[in-house]
DNA sequence: TCTCATAGGGATAAAAAAGTCACTATTATG
DNA sequence: CATAATAGTGACTTTTTTATCCCTATGAGA
């Protein structure tokens, strides 16, 4: 689900807005492929794991209506689209990182 | 799921862990709720808007094996049951504060 | 001509998550 | 005696999310 549309439905809270427009299946992975530079849907394709076409444009599409990614078609043969991330996108990395070490935490927690 | 199942599908990536542990519905809500002090079940029930007991039941588990939460059974009646953050958990608030924070910059973002 | 690469989507199936309802058990209170 | 409060779960339905399959279209190269 969109996530202009949870905003609506609830009251808006900012953290639950940031939440769900990091949690389907494929985001994280998106995330870490593209912080490179830019990323065609193809390179996704072969950088991610067993991701489908069809779901990846849904989760990317999700990203780009959330304002975290841009993208951008160019008209040429074969047809070329081209993702980056937009500055809140490049925010949400920084954010990313202490999730990331916090999740690191974790991991080492159930090894106990 | 349970993240741990989920960490051991995939390669473990501590940020897929970190999101998919507070990625349930009611995990946020439970965080701001609990965020204050020690809170029973009921409290939650009355506190976050519309959960089923069953539906809460699941995220608080699930929590609570992720080590987010602890959860604390005194042999009384009428039955008494006390959720608190862990210290892990209380770590994770401290990021959650920043996600909050860039939540509110996508937020002013969709209203442009 | 056939195949591959490019990007995309409709129709549908499968899987996962969330929600609903009914029941357990005990004590205090009206 | 009936009702509310406490915490919990089995069985089931609904909703949401992911996945699968097959189609569109075009140009390059074997």
């Amino acid at each position: 689900m969109k996530t202009q549309e949870k905003a609506a439905e609830n009251k808006v809270c900012p953290l639950e807005i940031a939440v769900n427009s990091i949690s389907g299946k494929w985001k994280i992975p998106i995330v870490w492929q593209i912080y490179e530079g830019k990323k065609r849907p193809s390179e996704f394709l072969r950088g991610i794991g067993k991701v489908d076409r069809r779901v990846l444009n849904q989760q990317l599409k999700e990203m780009e209506q959330d304002g975290i990614l841009t993208k951008e078609s160019f008209n040429e043969l074969p047809p070329r689209v081209e993702y980056s991330l937009t500055d809140i996108g490049k925010k949400l990395v920084n954010v990313l990182w202490l999730l990331n070490d916090w999740g690191k935490l974790l991991i080492d927690n159930e090894k106990v």
